[in-house]
DNA sequence: AGCTACTTGCACACCAGTGTGCAAGTACGA
DNA sequence: TCGTACTTGCACACTGGTGTGCAAGTAGCT
């Protein structure tokens, strides 16, 4: 606000917070315009931030690199909504819980990344990043499957790509209104698909949330 | 075979059987394009079908044409897959999992329908006609609630919704070999969902596959 | 005021896909 | 063998989206 740039050798950040600003609604409004077409033109996202087309490009050199901006910034967002994975509740039910509830709130994102992932197949990047966190669940849903928590009707890779899918219907639904909690009804249909009946899964989400608050993230800013 | 055309009036229909297989080798081409990549190009559709695209546009006469034809066969196969609504089961679980695997068979085309009902909107019939077995399926889950059989941690239009995500997502791995069943698991899936613990839905499910044994549909050819 | 960084509004070239026209080719049935 | 129905292989016009160039405009910093 009150300190602008005093080193001369230093490239300005001041005059540049406002284009900063710009790049960032623009960021937005293409989430926005990619969730409500996933292939909108530049001017369509564009118009959804309020600018010219031209002004998207002198941000995004392409539209390879504005979808790449965003997938960066939502696998960011995603990593930190995951939190530390040597910080999480040992009980497999739980953990899921937890994983449930942080990652519900950058739904959007979230969302976005995965249809990123099964569209522009170019982005091997996302499918990676995305990957890590795959794993991460893959990894819980197999120890509580051994632990004989959670059934084994499917493998558990494939019981993780459910989940995914019901995340994002999810989120529709609650986009048009149909849900109206903070990812509890999620977390609840995750854990019945691993086995757990509805009542026990609401319990196991009421113990999350408790956990959430006793454990404060660093990340939950 | 050898019934040419005999009545000199009449439209030939012997001549034209060449180009009606033609007409269906598109077809079929073109659900498998458009599954590879929904928005494949024409010209990705005929080489597909192992034909030119102007043969392309001698069945069809644009593109909008080709996903309505896909869309009636695909919406006429599913008709036909559900069978007689009177003549299913009492029990909801036992009708819940009779549709799952009566519709797993045609999930390809299934699956289409709904990827059209999502992006192409212009397709209003398509989304009526989903509509219709979406309405039967709320049907049975509504009934099934209220009986006390299945939970209520969502509305039952939204669980239907997790259904038809669940159906895509292992008509995947199906197609990429990481599931190995007819529907089972996705039946057992289906009735996690809806609250029954899945050692419970596999029994349910086995039940399925004997009441299809002794009620053999007409449509079952 | 003057500099600088950013935005705007055109202009343009370039593609990829759609839909059409037409002349030549092929195959099947009478 | 001829005719008919269908397919092929080009040519073309048209559209919508992408990416670039450039000159003019605007707003903050010094």
């Amino acid at each position: 606000m009150s300190v602008p740039t005093k080193s001369p050798g230093d490239p300005g950040k001041t005059r540049r917070s406002h284009a900063r600003a710009n790049r960032a609604r623009i960021l937005d409004a293409a989430v926005a315009a990619f969730i409500a077409d996933p292939d909108a033109s530049m001017d369509d996202v564009a118009r959804a931030a309020g600018v010219v087309r031209r002004t998207v490009y002198a941000h995004f050199p392409s539209r390879e690199a504005l979808v790449e901006g965003i997938a960066d910034e939502a696998s960011a967002a995603l990593v930190v909504a995951m939190g530390d994975e040597a910080r999480q509740p040992e009980r497999p039910d739980l953990a899921v819980a937890v994983m449930a509830l942080r990652t519900w709130p950058i739904g959007d994102r979230f969302r976005m990344l995965l249809s990123f992932a099964r569209r522009e197949l170019g982005e091997q990047r996302i499918h990676d990043l995305l990957g890590v966190v795959r794993d991460r669940d893959v990894r819980v849903v197999e120890r509580g499957r051994q632990s004989g928590v959670f059934a084994s009707y499917l493998p558990s890779t494939v019981l993780v790509a459910l989940a995914e899918a019901m995340t994002i219907t999810l989120l529709d639904q609650a986009n048009s209104g149909a849900v109206q909690d903070s990812g509890e009804s999620f977390a609840v249909a995750y854990l019945a698909v691993l086995g757990l009946i509805p009542a026990e899964g609401a319990r196991v989400v009421d113990e999350a949330r408790r956990w959430l608050r006793e454990n404060p993230d660093v990340a939950d800013r």
